[in-house]
DNA sequence: ACTTAAATATTGACGTTGTCAACATTACGG
DNA sequence: CCGTAATGTTGACAACGTCAATATTTAAGT
């Protein structure tokens, strides 16, 4: 995904070809801003819920949404922030920090979930991961066009759109954690 | 993920640099082979388990590392498969059957296991997009170098390596397909 | 075997990209 | 108000995807 050009990105914006290199030291270091940007506004959107959502199930399927939604309704973003690899990701600490405190937001989530009584007795860390992983590939599978296809068919339409598709694989994750 | 090039490929096998065009119309219709050849290396791994895996359960656990272990193994192409987005679909029915071929690999073996006795009432479709859900993203999470960080760190040492964390997912998740 | 057509390869070119060096302009703090 | 830092520009380089024109190889038919 790397169709974004810094010299297209300068002549829209009406400056030099090379003008963006007084504000970043190269391309990938302007990436690292993109993505460091999506992360703060995805993070933005999880941070609200972690205040007013109270009940942790509820709040782990609107977190899920979130995330989703996120990819729907940003998916330039999105592509950037999880397909474009940077050359050295040390070099960008701040992408590496808030991309750790957007991932600790459905952390702390889940572990208040397996704390219900109710729950079922499931690793903290491996529920993590697969909150995550759910989340992210649920994105990815409802934003990729080459995928997108499936939910069209026979067997998907009486799922409707995409956005009832993301609720109902997120409230089947959240009832996973439960017992029966 | 466009850090392939075709003079360069062209280059390596020693021939000109235009020669490739003589073979494919444009770089959309080499990627979509390479698209297509990665999706049916994948299938091959799947379909053999459908064979001599009789238990659904064992075989969606399987057919899950399949998938995981294949991102792990080739990751180039894996990205090629999933991160290229061609222009027009349209044109590489061949790649659109086999990725249908695939899927439908675990809607199946899904299928199998909700009619197993103790499993869970869930509507097959959402359970068919969840599994497919959880397992690409956690193929993605694993490889991604931005995201591997996290298996490293405090919380996530006690699951050991990649190998591990994908089997405890993956266990979670068919368990999730069971009652109790 | 020789001709002919198709398949395959090549060179050269065009516009694009990331990036660098050299130079010009603007803005602002002492 | 002057000098330093911030910001901008032009021009160049190599690499890219792609096209047109041309050459070479391969295969088929009489």
């Amino acid at each position: 995904m790397s169709d974004l050009s810094l010299r297209a990105l300068a002549r829209r914006v009406g400056v030099s070809q090379t003008a963006p290199y007084r504000h970043f030291a190269d391309k990938d270091a302007l990436i690292a801003v993109l993505k460091e940007e999506g992360m703060r506004k995805l993070g933005d959107g999880m941070r609200s819920l972690m205040a007013t959502e109270k009940d942790p199930m509820i709040r782990l399927r609107k977190l899920a949404m979130v995330y989703v939604e996120f990819a729907r309704d940003y998916p330039a973003h999105f592509k950037v922030m999880f397909e474009y690899e940077l050359g050295d990701y040390n070099k960008y600490h701040d992408f590496l920090e808030i991309s750790d405190k957007n991932f600790l937001y459905f952390r702390k989530t889940v572990n208040e979930c397996l704390a219900l009584p109710g729950a079922r007795e499931i690793d903290p860390a491996v529920a993590q991961f697969s909150a995550w992983s759910m989340v992210h590939g649920l994105s990815v599978l409802l934003m990729n066009q080459s995928l997108i296809k499936y939910i069209k068919e026979d067997h998907f339409v009486h799922l409707g759109e995409r956005d009832q598709i993301a609720e109902q694989v997120t409230e089947f994750f959240c009832n996973s954690l439960l017992k029966s």
